[in-house]
DNA sequence: CCGCCTCAAATTGGATACAGTATCCAAATG
DNA sequence: CATTTGGATACTGTATCCAATTTGAGGCGG
Protein backbone atom coordinates (compact mmCIF):
# COMPACT_ATOMS: atom_id res chain seq x y z
CA UNK A 1 0.00 0.00 0.00
CA UNK A 2 2.35 2.72 -1.27
CA UNK A 3 1.06 6.40 -0.96
CA UNK A 4 2.92 7.52 -4.06
CA UNK A 5 0.97 4.80 -6.88
CA UNK A 6 3.48 5.70 -9.34
CA UNK A 7 5.00 2.72 -11.04
CA UNK A 8 7.94 2.02 -8.49
CA UNK A 9 10.53 0.10 -9.80
CA UNK A 10 12.39 0.08 -6.80
CA UNK A 11 11.21 -2.23 -3.53
CA UNK A 12 10.81 -0.82 0.19
CA UNK A 13 13.82 -2.64 1.15
CA UNK A 14 15.75 -1.11 -1.98
CA UNK A 15 14.55 2.88 -0.78
CA UNK A 16 15.22 1.93 3.10
CA UNK A 17 18.32 1.20 2.13
CA UNK A 18 19.47 3.75 -0.11
CA UNK A 19 18.39 5.98 2.68
CA UNK A 20 20.34 4.57 5.75
CA UNK A 21 23.56 4.30 3.10
CA UNK A 22 23.32 7.82 2.99
CA UNK A 23 22.12 8.97 6.41
CA UNK A 24 25.35 6.49 7.92
CA UNK A 25 27.57 8.37 5.19
CA UNK A 26 26.28 11.45 6.46
CA UNK A 27 27.20 11.09 9.93
CA UNK A 28 23.48 11.58 10.82
CA UNK A 29 23.67 8.57 13.23
CA UNK A 30 26.10 8.26 16.05
CA UNK A 31 28.99 6.10 16.23
CA UNK A 32 28.02 2.93 18.33
CA UNK A 33 24.08 4.08 18.20
CA UNK A 34 21.53 0.94 18.23
CA UNK A 35 19.39 0.95 15.20
CA UNK A 36 16.33 -0.64 16.40
CA UNK A 37 13.71 -2.02 13.96
CA UNK A 38 10.68 -0.88 15.03
CA UNK A 39 12.15 2.64 15.43
CA UNK A 40 13.14 2.51 11.75
CA UNK A 41 10.10 0.74 10.80
CA UNK A 42 8.04 4.00 12.47
CA UNK A 43 10.20 6.57 10.92
CA UNK A 44 10.42 5.46 7.23
CA UNK A 45 6.63 4.80 7.36
CA UNK A 46 7.17 0.56 6.26
CA UNK A 47 7.10 -2.07 7.87
CA UNK A 48 9.48 -4.16 9.75
CA UNK A 49 10.37 -6.77 7.01
CA UNK A 50 12.18 -4.25 4.60
CA UNK A 51 13.96 -2.61 7.28
CA UNK A 52 14.91 -5.91 8.56
CA UNK A 53 16.29 -6.88 4.72
CA UNK A 54 17.76 -3.27 4.60
CA UNK A 55 19.70 -3.78 7.72
CA UNK A 56 21.48 -7.01 6.39
CA UNK A 57 22.56 -5.72 3.21
CA UNK A 58 24.07 -2.59 4.78
CA UNK A 59 26.32 -5.27 6.88
CA UNK A 60 28.49 -5.97 4.27
CA UNK A 61 29.53 -2.45 3.90
CA UNK A 62 31.13 -1.79 7.29
CA UNK A 63 28.24 0.85 8.17
CA UNK A 64 26.32 -1.24 10.32
CA UNK A 65 27.30 -4.75 12.04
CA UNK A 66 25.19 -7.23 14.28
CA UNK A 67 25.37 -8.70 17.12
CA UNK A 68 23.34 -11.90 17.43
CA UNK A 69 19.97 -11.41 19.51
CA UNK A 70 20.60 -8.02 20.28
CA UNK A 71 20.58 -6.09 17.34
CA UNK A 72 22.07 -3.77 14.55
CA UNK A 73 24.51 -0.63 15.62
CA UNK A 74 26.44 1.75 13.93
CA UNK A 75 29.75 0.80 13.24
CA UNK A 76 32.18 2.51 15.57
CA UNK A 77 34.66 5.26 14.53
CA UNK A 78 38.24 3.69 13.69
CA UNK A 79 41.35 3.97 15.90
CA UNK A 80 44.14 5.61 14.83
CA UNK A 81 45.75 2.19 14.67
CA UNK A 82 42.40 0.95 12.03
CA UNK A 83 42.97 4.03 9.86
CA UNK A 84 46.35 3.09 9.03
CA UNK A 85 45.73 -0.79 8.51
CA UNK A 86 42.97 0.66 6.00
CA UNK A 87 45.83 2.97 4.17
CA UNK A 88 47.67 -0.24 4.21
CA UNK A 89 45.18 -2.32 2.53
CA UNK A 90 44.64 0.11 0.24
CA UNK A 91 47.92 0.75 -0.42
CA UNK A 92 47.86 -3.12 -1.72
CA UNK A 93 44.45 -2.55 -3.70
CA UNK A 94 45.01 0.44 -5.41
CA UNK A 95 48.02 0.63 -6.83
CA UNK A 96 47.21 -2.88 -8.98
CA UNK A 97 43.87 -1.62 -9.93
CA UNK A 98 45.21 1.54 -11.11
CA UNK A 99 48.19 -0.90 -13.30
CA UNK A 100 45.02 -2.71 -14.47
CA UNK A 101 42.57 0.38 -15.65
CA UNK A 102 46.01 1.96 -17.11
CA UNK A 103 46.16 -0.87 -19.31
CA UNK A 104 42.61 -0.56 -20.78
CA UNK A 105 42.32 3.58 -20.82
CA UNK A 106 39.80 5.08 -23.65
CA UNK A 107 38.90 8.58 -24.26
CA UNK A 108 35.69 7.59 -22.18
CA UNK A 109 37.52 6.82 -19.11
CA UNK A 110 39.69 9.85 -19.54
CA UNK A 111 36.59 11.79 -19.98
CA UNK A 112 34.56 10.58 -17.05
CA UNK A 113 37.48 10.83 -14.49
CA UNK A 114 38.37 14.60 -15.41
CA UNK A 115 35.00 15.44 -13.79
CA UNK A 116 35.92 14.53 -10.43
CA UNK A 117 39.38 15.64 -10.77
CA UNK A 118 38.26 19.22 -11.70
CA UNK A 119 35.68 19.26 -9.03
CA UNK A 120 38.20 18.18 -6.47
CA UNK A 121 40.47 21.08 -7.48
CA UNK A 122 38.09 23.75 -7.94
CA UNK A 123 36.32 23.17 -4.42
CA UNK A 124 40.04 22.91 -2.72
CA UNK A 125 40.68 26.99 -4.56
CA UNK A 126 37.00 27.92 -3.08
CA UNK A 127 37.08 30.44 -0.31
CA UNK A 128 33.80 29.32 0.89
CA UNK A 129 33.89 26.65 3.56
CA UNK A 130 33.05 23.50 2.34
CA UNK A 131 31.17 20.30 3.56
CA UNK A 132 33.16 17.45 4.17
CA UNK A 133 31.05 15.38 2.24
CA UNK A 134 32.08 17.34 -1.17
CA UNK A 135 35.75 16.58 -0.66
CA UNK A 136 35.36 13.12 -0.39
CA UNK A 137 32.94 12.51 -2.90
CA UNK A 138 35.06 14.09 -5.50
CA UNK A 139 37.78 11.70 -4.08
CA UNK A 140 35.74 8.68 -3.94
CA UNK A 141 34.45 8.77 -7.42
CA UNK A 142 38.29 9.13 -8.76
CA UNK A 143 39.28 5.98 -7.16
CA UNK A 144 36.06 4.80 -7.71
CA UNK A 145 36.22 4.89 -11.71
CA UNK A 146 39.73 3.95 -11.54
CA UNK A 147 38.77 0.01 -9.36
CA UNK A 148 36.12 0.13 -12.25
CA UNK A 149 38.00 0.60 -15.64
CA UNK A 150 40.37 -2.36 -13.98
CA UNK A 151 37.92 -4.82 -15.67
CA UNK A 152 38.52 -7.59 -12.72
CA UNK A 153 35.04 -7.60 -10.76
CA UNK A 154 37.06 -9.50 -8.10
CA UNK A 155 39.50 -6.86 -7.77
CA UNK A 156 36.78 -3.78 -7.64
CA UNK A 157 35.01 -6.14 -5.36
CA UNK A 158 37.56 -6.74 -2.75
CA UNK A 159 38.26 -2.52 -3.30
CA UNK A 160 34.54 -2.03 -2.90
CA UNK A 161 34.66 -4.32 -0.11
CA UNK A 162 36.57 -1.26 1.85
CA UNK A 163 34.09 1.06 0.71
CA UNK A 164 32.21 1.73 3.80
CA UNK A 165 35.49 2.10 5.48
CA UNK A 166 36.93 4.63 3.70
CA UNK A 167 33.91 6.79 4.44
CA UNK A 168 33.77 6.01 8.23
CA UNK A 169 37.43 7.25 7.86
CA UNK A 170 35.56 10.33 6.11
CA UNK A 171 34.22 10.99 9.66
CA UNK A 172 37.23 10.99 12.05
CA UNK A 173 39.61 12.79 9.79
CA UNK A 174 39.54 16.04 8.71
CA UNK A 175 40.61 16.92 5.76
CA UNK A 176 41.79 20.93 4.97
CA UNK A 177 41.69 22.65 1.87
CA UNK A 178 44.97 22.58 1.90
CA UNK A 179 45.14 18.49 1.87
CA UNK A 180 42.54 18.80 -1.01
CA UNK A 181 44.61 20.65 -3.11
CA UNK A 182 47.60 17.84 -2.60
CA UNK A 183 44.97 15.26 -3.24
CA UNK A 184 43.82 17.35 -6.52
CA UNK A 185 47.08 17.80 -7.82
CA UNK A 186 47.92 14.10 -7.60
CA UNK A 187 45.17 12.91 -8.83
CA UNK A 188 46.15 14.99 -12.07
CA UNK A 189 49.24 12.98 -11.95
CA UNK A 190 48.09 10.19 -12.30
CA UNK A 191 45.70 10.93 -15.09
CA UNK A 192 48.17 12.71 -16.61
CA UNK A 193 50.55 8.59 -17.06
CA UNK A 194 46.92 7.10 -17.82
CA UNK A 195 46.34 10.04 -20.58
CA UNK A 196 50.66 8.79 -21.76
CA UNK A 197 49.54 5.09 -21.75
CA UNK A 198 51.77 4.26 -18.70
CA UNK A 199 50.51 1.79 -16.67
CA UNK A 200 53.44 1.39 -15.07
CA UNK A 201 53.53 4.85 -13.70
CA UNK A 202 49.93 4.78 -13.48
CA UNK A 203 50.33 2.69 -10.03
CA UNK A 204 53.70 4.30 -9.05
CA UNK A 205 51.59 6.95 -8.75
CA UNK A 206 48.95 6.05 -7.01
CA UNK A 207 51.19 4.56 -4.64
CA UNK A 208 52.28 7.80 -4.13
CA UNK A 209 49.39 9.61 -3.93
CA UNK A 210 48.52 6.87 -1.21
CA UNK A 211 51.22 6.92 1.17
CA UNK A 212 51.40 10.77 1.01
CA UNK A 213 47.00 10.15 1.76
CA UNK A 214 47.81 8.51 4.82
CA UNK A 215 50.45 10.89 6.15
CA UNK A 216 48.19 13.66 6.06
CA UNK A 217 45.71 11.55 7.63
CA UNK A 218 47.75 10.89 10.36
CA UNK A 219 49.26 14.21 11.05
CA UNK A 220 45.98 15.91 10.31
CA UNK A 221 43.89 13.62 12.54
CA UNK A 222 41.27 14.92 14.61
CA UNK A 223 38.33 13.54 16.04
CA UNK A 224 35.23 15.61 14.82
CA UNK A 225 33.93 17.33 17.45
CA UNK A 226 32.14 20.11 16.16
CA UNK A 227 29.73 19.22 13.24
CA UNK A 228 30.24 20.16 9.38
CA UNK B 1 32.52 -14.47 28.41
CA UNK B 2 29.00 -15.51 27.86
CA UNK B 3 28.96 -19.09 28.10
CA UNK B 4 25.49 -20.86 27.09
CA UNK B 5 25.71 -23.11 29.58
CA UNK B 6 21.62 -23.89 29.90
CA UNK B 7 19.97 -23.20 26.38
CA UNK B 8 22.23 -23.49 22.58
CA UNK B 9 21.32 -20.62 21.53
CA UNK B 10 20.99 -20.45 17.39
CA UNK B 11 18.47 -18.50 15.90
CA UNK B 12 17.07 -20.25 13.13
CA UNK B 13 18.27 -18.14 10.28
CA UNK B 14 21.80 -18.93 11.47
CA UNK B 15 20.67 -22.31 11.36
CA UNK B 16 19.72 -21.66 7.60
CA UNK B 17 22.52 -20.20 6.60
CA UNK B 18 24.44 -22.32 7.54
CA UNK B 19 22.87 -25.38 5.77
CA UNK B 20 22.69 -23.44 3.09
CA UNK B 21 26.31 -22.59 3.28
CA UNK B 22 27.38 -26.13 2.83
CA UNK B 23 24.65 -27.38 0.20
CA UNK B 24 25.94 -24.25 -1.72
CA UNK B 25 29.63 -25.19 -1.61
CA UNK B 26 28.92 -28.80 -1.99
CA UNK B 27 26.93 -28.36 -5.19
CA UNK B 28 23.56 -29.47 -4.03
CA UNK B 29 22.13 -26.94 -6.50
CA UNK B 30 22.67 -26.07 -9.70
CA UNK B 31 23.93 -22.95 -11.06
CA UNK B 32 21.52 -20.51 -12.15
CA UNK B 33 19.16 -22.45 -10.11
CA UNK B 34 15.84 -20.31 -8.75
CA UNK B 35 16.06 -20.11 -4.90
CA UNK B 36 12.97 -19.72 -4.49
CA UNK B 37 11.58 -18.58 -0.39
CA UNK B 38 8.19 -20.22 0.05
CA UNK B 39 9.94 -23.63 -1.15
CA UNK B 40 12.89 -23.50 1.09
CA UNK B 41 10.48 -22.29 3.97
CA UNK B 42 8.83 -25.72 3.79
CA UNK B 43 11.95 -27.75 2.94
CA UNK B 44 13.87 -26.43 6.45
CA UNK B 45 10.59 -26.35 7.89
CA UNK B 46 10.72 -22.51 9.21
CA UNK B 47 8.93 -19.47 8.32
CA UNK B 48 10.05 -17.25 5.66
CA UNK B 49 11.64 -14.40 7.41
CA UNK B 50 14.68 -16.68 8.22
CA UNK B 51 14.96 -17.63 5.19
CA UNK B 52 14.73 -14.53 3.99
CA UNK B 53 17.10 -13.34 5.85
CA UNK B 54 19.75 -16.10 5.62
CA UNK B 55 19.87 -15.44 1.69
CA UNK B 56 20.48 -11.59 2.20
CA UNK B 57 23.50 -12.46 3.89
CA UNK B 58 24.70 -15.29 1.48
CA UNK B 59 24.75 -12.56 -1.32
CA UNK B 60 27.89 -11.25 0.16
CA UNK B 61 29.54 -14.66 -0.40
CA UNK B 62 28.86 -14.81 -4.08
CA UNK B 63 27.06 -18.01 -3.57
CA UNK B 64 24.06 -16.57 -4.25
CA UNK B 65 22.39 -13.32 -6.44
CA UNK B 66 19.50 -11.74 -6.55
CA UNK B 67 17.15 -9.82 -8.92
CA UNK B 68 14.75 -7.25 -7.26
CA UNK B 69 11.15 -8.32 -7.36
CA UNK B 70 12.68 -11.87 -9.20
CA UNK B 71 14.42 -13.82 -6.13
CA UNK B 72 17.25 -15.60 -5.34
CA UNK B 73 19.32 -17.81 -7.71
CA UNK B 74 22.55 -19.92 -7.43
CA UNK B 75 25.23 -18.21 -8.83
CA UNK B 76 26.33 -19.24 -12.15
CA UNK B 77 29.56 -21.34 -13.15
CA UNK B 78 32.91 -19.36 -13.42
CA UNK B 79 33.65 -18.72 -17.19
CA UNK B 80 37.58 -19.51 -17.93
CA UNK B 81 38.02 -15.29 -18.02
CA UNK B 82 36.65 -15.03 -15.04
CA UNK B 83 38.73 -17.62 -13.21
CA UNK B 84 42.03 -16.42 -14.41
CA UNK B 85 40.73 -12.37 -13.08
CA UNK B 86 40.21 -14.49 -9.94
CA UNK B 87 43.29 -15.61 -9.46
CA UNK B 88 44.85 -12.39 -10.73
CA UNK B 89 42.95 -10.55 -7.56
CA UNK B 90 44.61 -13.30 -5.19
CA UNK B 91 47.74 -12.52 -6.84
CA UNK B 92 47.50 -9.18 -5.66
CA UNK B 93 46.32 -10.05 -2.41
CA UNK B 94 47.75 -13.10 -1.04
CA UNK B 95 51.53 -12.06 -1.44
CA UNK B 96 50.79 -9.02 1.06
CA UNK B 97 48.85 -11.28 3.38
CA UNK B 98 51.98 -13.28 3.90
CA UNK B 99 54.10 -10.30 4.09
CA UNK B 100 52.33 -9.05 6.65
CA UNK B 101 51.92 -12.79 8.46
CA UNK B 102 55.60 -13.42 8.06
CA UNK B 103 56.53 -10.40 10.00
CA UNK B 104 54.27 -11.73 13.28
CA UNK B 105 54.89 -15.23 13.23
CA UNK B 106 53.72 -16.73 16.10
CA UNK B 107 54.50 -20.83 17.12
CA UNK B 108 50.89 -21.17 17.79
CA UNK B 109 50.74 -19.85 13.83
CA UNK B 110 53.41 -22.18 12.92
CA UNK B 111 51.91 -25.14 14.85
CA UNK B 112 47.98 -24.55 13.71
CA UNK B 113 49.85 -23.65 9.89
CA UNK B 114 51.47 -27.39 9.75
CA UNK B 115 48.00 -28.85 10.26
CA UNK B 116 46.15 -28.17 6.42
CA UNK B 117 49.70 -28.68 5.14
CA UNK B 118 49.78 -32.14 6.31
CA UNK B 119 46.56 -32.59 5.56
CA UNK B 120 46.99 -31.78 1.95
CA UNK B 121 50.00 -33.83 1.82
CA UNK B 122 48.61 -36.90 3.37
CA UNK B 123 45.15 -36.74 0.89
CA UNK B 124 47.73 -36.53 -2.32
CA UNK B 125 49.55 -39.22 -1.12
CA UNK B 126 46.48 -41.11 -0.27
CA UNK B 127 45.68 -43.75 -3.05
CA UNK B 128 41.73 -43.75 -1.99
CA UNK B 129 39.95 -41.12 -4.05
CA UNK B 130 38.72 -38.57 -2.24
CA UNK B 131 36.28 -35.66 -2.65
CA UNK B 132 37.18 -32.20 -4.06
CA UNK B 133 35.57 -31.07 -1.01
CA UNK B 134 37.89 -32.37 1.19
CA UNK B 135 41.48 -31.17 -0.83
CA UNK B 136 39.78 -27.85 -0.78
CA UNK B 137 39.49 -27.42 2.00
CA UNK B 138 43.21 -28.18 3.50
CA UNK B 139 44.04 -25.82 0.91
CA UNK B 140 41.60 -22.75 2.08
CA UNK B 141 42.80 -23.64 5.74
CA UNK B 142 45.96 -22.85 4.89
CA UNK B 143 45.47 -19.48 3.19
CA UNK B 144 42.45 -18.55 5.28
CA UNK B 145 44.92 -18.78 8.73
CA UNK B 146 47.57 -16.56 6.98
CA UNK B 147 44.52 -13.99 6.39
CA UNK B 148 43.79 -14.31 9.93
CA UNK B 149 47.89 -13.59 10.78
CA UNK B 150 47.97 -10.61 8.71
CA UNK B 151 46.45 -8.83 11.33
CA UNK B 152 45.20 -6.47 9.50
CA UNK B 153 41.40 -6.74 9.52
CA UNK B 154 40.50 -4.60 6.29
CA UNK B 155 43.07 -6.66 4.11
CA UNK B 156 41.85 -9.87 5.30
CA UNK B 157 38.38 -9.03 5.12
CA UNK B 158 38.87 -8.22 1.36
CA UNK B 159 40.44 -11.28 1.19
CA UNK B 160 37.25 -13.22 2.05
CA UNK B 161 35.74 -10.89 0.12
CA UNK B 162 36.63 -13.75 -2.64
CA UNK B 163 36.24 -16.51 -0.63
CA UNK B 164 32.65 -18.21 -1.63
CA UNK B 165 34.04 -17.10 -5.12
CA UNK B 166 36.98 -19.43 -4.43
CA UNK B 167 34.71 -21.78 -3.58
CA UNK B 168 32.62 -21.72 -6.95
CA UNK B 169 36.04 -21.92 -8.14
CA UNK B 170 36.57 -25.37 -6.68
CA UNK B 171 32.98 -26.66 -8.66
CA UNK B 172 34.92 -25.47 -11.99
CA UNK B 173 38.01 -27.21 -12.20
CA UNK B 174 39.25 -30.81 -11.36
CA UNK B 175 42.13 -30.90 -8.85
CA UNK B 176 43.55 -34.20 -9.93
CA UNK B 177 45.82 -35.38 -6.86
CA UNK B 178 49.11 -34.32 -8.50
CA UNK B 179 48.46 -31.16 -8.57
CA UNK B 180 47.62 -31.49 -5.01
CA UNK B 181 51.20 -33.01 -4.42
CA UNK B 182 52.57 -29.81 -5.69
CA UNK B 183 50.47 -27.72 -3.79
CA UNK B 184 51.38 -29.15 -0.57
CA UNK B 185 54.64 -29.08 -1.60
CA UNK B 186 54.56 -25.10 -2.26
CA UNK B 187 52.52 -24.77 0.81
CA UNK B 188 55.60 -26.30 2.68
CA UNK B 189 58.15 -23.92 1.55
CA UNK B 190 56.27 -21.30 2.48
CA UNK B 191 56.07 -22.35 6.05
CA UNK B 192 59.73 -23.03 5.75
CA UNK B 193 60.11 -19.00 4.70
CA UNK B 194 57.62 -18.55 8.13
CA UNK B 195 59.97 -20.53 10.29
CA UNK B 196 63.21 -18.90 9.02
CA UNK B 197 61.52 -15.68 9.49
CA UNK B 198 61.28 -14.24 6.09
CA UNK B 199 58.73 -12.24 5.59
CA UNK B 200 59.83 -11.02 1.86
CA UNK B 201 60.70 -14.85 0.94
CA UNK B 202 57.41 -16.09 2.22
CA UNK B 203 55.50 -13.53 -0.20
CA UNK B 204 57.80 -13.87 -2.72
CA UNK B 205 56.88 -18.00 -2.42
CA UNK B 206 53.05 -17.22 -2.03
CA UNK B 207 53.20 -15.29 -5.67
CA UNK B 208 55.03 -17.84 -7.00
CA UNK B 209 52.52 -20.63 -5.47
CA UNK B 210 49.11 -18.83 -7.00
CA UNK B 211 51.28 -18.39 -10.25
CA UNK B 212 51.26 -22.09 -10.56
CA UNK B 213 47.98 -22.77 -9.13
CA UNK B 214 46.22 -20.81 -12.13
CA UNK B 215 48.87 -22.15 -14.56
CA UNK B 216 47.58 -25.78 -13.11
CA UNK B 217 44.23 -24.75 -13.24
CA UNK B 218 43.55 -23.09 -16.35
CA UNK B 219 45.62 -26.82 -18.45
CA UNK B 220 43.85 -29.25 -16.13
CA UNK B 221 40.25 -27.26 -16.33
CA UNK B 222 37.38 -29.09 -16.69
CA UNK B 223 33.58 -28.34 -16.17
CA UNK B 224 32.13 -31.22 -13.66
CA UNK B 225 29.79 -33.42 -15.57
CA UNK B 226 30.67 -36.34 -13.08
CA UNK B 227 30.01 -35.66 -9.07
CA UNK B 228 32.23 -36.31 -6.51
C1' DC C 1 1.43 -12.21 -33.35
C1' DC C 2 -0.97 -9.93 -29.54
C1' DG C 3 -3.62 -9.19 -25.44
C1' DC C 4 -6.02 -11.47 -21.49
C1' DC C 5 -6.06 -14.63 -17.80
C1' DT C 6 -4.19 -17.48 -14.29
C1' DC C 7 -0.85 -18.88 -11.11
C1' DA C 8 3.35 -18.84 -8.62
C1' DA C 9 6.39 -16.22 -6.18
C1' DA C 10 8.19 -11.89 -4.16
C1' DT C 11 7.15 -8.34 -1.14
C1' DT C 12 4.98 -6.31 2.57
C1' DG C 13 2.27 -5.60 6.79
C1' DG C 14 1.09 -6.64 11.19
C1' DA C 15 0.59 -9.95 15.28
C1' DT C 16 2.79 -13.07 18.53
C1' DA C 17 6.34 -15.34 21.35
C1' DC C 18 10.25 -14.79 23.87
C1' DA C 19 14.24 -12.84 26.15
C1' DG C 20 16.74 -9.19 28.27
C1' DT C 21 16.73 -4.90 30.81
C1' DA C 22 15.33 -1.25 33.53
C1' DT C 23 12.46 0.24 37.27
C1' DC C 24 10.18 0.34 41.42
C1' DC C 25 8.82 -1.10 46.00
C1' DA C 26 9.56 -2.95 50.28
C1' DA C 27 12.07 -5.46 53.63
C1' DA C 28 16.49 -5.91 55.80
C1' DT C 29 20.69 -3.87 57.45
C1' DG C 30 23.99 -0.50 59.60
C1' DC D 1 16.75 7.26 59.60
C1' DA D 2 19.43 6.47 55.50
C1' DT D 3 21.17 2.84 52.58
C1' DT D 4 21.29 -1.37 50.45
C1' DT D 5 19.39 -5.46 48.47
C1' DG D 6 16.00 -8.86 46.72
C1' DG D 7 12.52 -9.68 43.69
C1' DA D 8 8.39 -8.73 41.12
C1' DT D 9 6.71 -6.02 37.23
C1' DA D 10 6.56 -3.27 33.10
C1' DC D 11 8.79 -2.33 29.00
C1' DT D 12 11.58 -2.63 24.95
C1' DG D 13 13.23 -5.05 21.05
C1' DT D 14 14.43 -9.23 18.46
C1' DA D 15 12.96 -13.31 16.14
C1' DT D 16 9.29 -15.45 14.15
C1' DC D 17 5.07 -16.56 11.84
C1' DC D 18 1.24 -15.94 8.84
C1' DA D 19 -1.95 -13.49 5.95
C1' DA D 20 -2.74 -10.05 2.37
C1' DT D 21 -1.12 -7.59 -1.63
C1' DT D 22 1.50 -6.93 -5.77
C1' DT D 23 4.32 -8.29 -9.50
C1' DG D 24 6.18 -11.20 -13.20
C1' DA D 25 5.83 -15.07 -16.38
C1' DG D 26 3.67 -18.37 -19.14
C1' DG D 27 -0.39 -20.43 -21.28
C1' DC D 28 -4.57 -19.81 -24.04
C1' DG D 29 -7.69 -18.08 -27.10
C1' DG D 30 -8.58 -14.38 -30.44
Amino acid sequence: MARDDAPERTTHADKVYALLFGQLMNGTFDPGAALNIPTLSRKFEVSQTPIREALARLEHTGLVHREALRGYFVAPLFSEVELDKLMEARLVLEPALALEAGRRVTPEFLAKLLVPIDDLLRLSESQVVRSFREYWSADEDFHSLIAEQSANPFLEGAYRSLGGQVQRFRLFVKLGSADARFAAAEHRQIYDAFVARAPEAAADLMRHHIESARLRALSDRKTILANE
